[in-house]
DNA sequence: GCAGTTTTGATAGTATTGCTATTATTTTTG
DNA sequence: CAAAAATAATAGCAATACTATCAAAACTGC
């Protein structure tokens, strides 16, 4: 990957920030930190003076790339489903069968990932796991409906509609192919959770093939004999 | 539904509360009058402050029923779990049939409650809402390991355990029981929220009947076609 | 290389939040 | 009716989530 996407800039709504951080070392800087306080605090005790004290930049500062701590947030939450969307592009590329584009994006899915696929500032799997325990606080607030229609959340859609192409491509007359998508990704964060957390609720070990297992059966047996009229 | 639980006491860990709120009758308006403002307001902007101000006494009494407002919130989901495991346990009661079973089940699960559903103290219609956006927030915490092990999620555990009862039923062999029925009663409140929200990652519109329907054949199919062997 | 602009640092301030503590007043109970 | 328990009233405090101001650096065009 670092190489593929080597000369590729994650391309981020400009609403989500004051100053484009990706601009300048300082902002690099704020990106990077915070995904490392995030990760080791949570997002309730993640604050801006946290972070001015890790950058050595008083928090005054921060705020000129981001409006608050929730806008950077929903970034970099925006900028890991960009990163994703990339994943699966490359995954699915020349691969002509349907199923096997579909068996191939739920890999990328849910596969753990390692610290060795970074490329630039951003660790991505420290992101990942902030995208675990977070990215639902991105929507879940009583903004939602102002942020959606601001585009907050065009990178997740994006990445939706193209595993919709890849589900329309293996059954087009399933007639829930959104809602399979969006609960294929969340049901990949909710269980990848419960593994680590909430253990009784979960058959998922911390084995990714446990979950992809579930995840792909689940895809697929829909696909095969979910009702096809509407 | 009012005269079955006339006389039942939904029970809640004693770990969520101080002093119960269901043995005075300040408590009770403390209960009632939280889920009208987290309703209103959104769980970030509600307060005790707030709260107090809504039931006429200082914050200060509220502090003598819930140790902060994270445990009010747990509380009130956790009573919302005992209370739709008991509408489970009603509409799968006397039907031999175990994929009837599950059909009442995700019945009542994805039934939108209706307001003269209402006992108690407790507007299980304005409660629903909260447990469709703020009830992830509940485990979605950096302090989730130790609450688990205190036992604040008993009551979402035992409805859990009734699914994977009725999904064994169904298929005893398959391998997945809980992933399934914490990945069904989540996709359950997420797709309400999208269909809500985020309506262009779902296919699910206002009606409930749509999301029965998916989450119905979402969940036969894999029962059906999953695999069988761990 | 220097004037002008932009970016950052340093510092202060403010309203609100999430509590804790104290004492007075009710209310309940034996 | 006395003792105990519950509640009200009030104050206070450290932290949070900002906003504002002004000076110092750093880059920019010429």
């Amino acid at each position: 990957m670092r190489e593929l996407l080597g000369n590729l800039k994650i391309q981020i709504p400009e609403q989500l920030f004051v100053k484009d951080p990706d601009s300048s070392d300082l902002g690099r800087r704020i990106v990077e930190q915070s995904i490392t306080l995030i990760d080791e605090l949570g997002f309730e005790s993640f604050t801006f003076k946290k972070l001015g004290l890790a950058i050595g930049s008083p928090e005054s500062t921060i705020y000129r790339y981001f409006e608050n701590k929730h806008k950077l947030l929903v970034y970099l939450i925006s900028w890991y489903w960009a990163w994703l969307e990339y994943k699966v592009a490359f995954a699915t590329a020349n691969v002509s069968a349907c199923e096997d584009q579909l068996k191939n994006s739920i890999g990328v899915i849910c596969e753990t990932v390692k610290q060795d696929q970074n490329f630039s500032h951003v660790n991505e799997e420290l992101l990942q796991r902030i995208v675990i325990s977070e990215s639902s606080k991105t929507f879940l607030t009583k903004e939602i409906d102002q942020e959606n229609k601001n585009g907050y959340f065009k990178n997740y859609k994006n990445l939706i509609e193209r595993l919709v192409r890849i589900i329309n491509g293996i059954n087009p007359q399933y007639n829930h192919p959104r809602t399979l998508a969006s609960t294929l990704l969340e049901a990949n964060h909710l269980q990848k959770f419960f593994g680590e957390h909430i253990p009784a609720i979960t058959d998922i070990g911390a084995k990714d093939e446990n979950l992809i297992q579930f995840i792909e059966s689940m895809t697929l047996s829909i696909l095969k004999n979910g009702p096809e009229r509407s």
